[in-house]
DNA sequence: TGCACGATGAAC
DNA sequence: TTCATCGTGCAC
């Protein structure tokens, strides 16, 4: 298996996240080889995306955000829970795609529906956080085999906040995949529209 | 030095 | 609908 190359990471956000849909993520540690399918994914375009973590600033935080694509940018959110991001477009522009599920291809235990089920179960966390991904124990590739599938797009999760960037669909899935995520229904009263 | 608050998940 | 749980970022 072959790490996909800088190349794939270095392009627009969300042609990066639509793309990343049925690709195979791998964990090697402690000689198992965890793999997983992407089938969910959402796009952060960068420090003018207000649900973005760096359209606050440059932190020690979110460093990794602004730096070259094709690294991994993985934080703690609410204390206890990791999530995964892949580093997108050039260095600088502060954009990354947070992988929000996988289909367990190989050594996965566990439930994988979310980006903090994701981690648990690939055993990713902040130790992982810059690590590049074209490195043989965390990476992304082109599947042994794919069936085609349909994409599908909505709203991104928990970004209520960002005002009108919350209702962008910068989320991308597998239509019909039973190991998309299944947030809580929102609390959104209706909208005007 | 203190404190409010999450790109969540699970229980009630 | 509520809560667990703690690193981060910014206000004092």
């Amino acid at each position: 298996m072959t790490p996909l190359p800088r190349a794939f990471y270095d392009r627009d956000t969300q042609l990066v996240a639509r793309e990343l849909l049925g690709k195979w993520l791998v964990h090697r540690r402690d000689g198992i080889e965890r793999v997983g399918r992407i089938v969910e994914t959402e796009a952060y375009l960068g420090a003018h995306d207000l649900a973005a973590h760096s359209a606050r600033g440059r932190t020690a935080r979110n460093e990794v955000m602004f730096g070259p694509p094709g690294h991994a940018y993985v934080y703690l959110i609410y204390g206890m829970h990791h999530c995964l991001n892949v580093v997108t477009e050039r260095d600088g522009h502060a954009s990354a795609v947070l992988l929000r599920a996988i289909e367990p291809v190989r050594n996965i235990t566990g439930r994988t529906q979310g980006p903090g089920l994701l981690c648990a179960a690939l055993r990713v966390d902040r130790s992982h956080n810059g690590l590049d991904l074209m490195s043989p124990t965390l990476f992304i590739t082109e599947p042994d085999c794919e069936e085609p599938f349909a994409i599908a797009r909505a709203p991104r999760i928990g970004v209520d906040y960002a005002g009108a960037w919350a209702r962008r669909l910068l989320r991308f899935f597998i239509k019909g995949s039973e190991f998309v995520s299944k947030p809580a229904p929102s609390r959104k009263r209706n909208r005007a529209r």
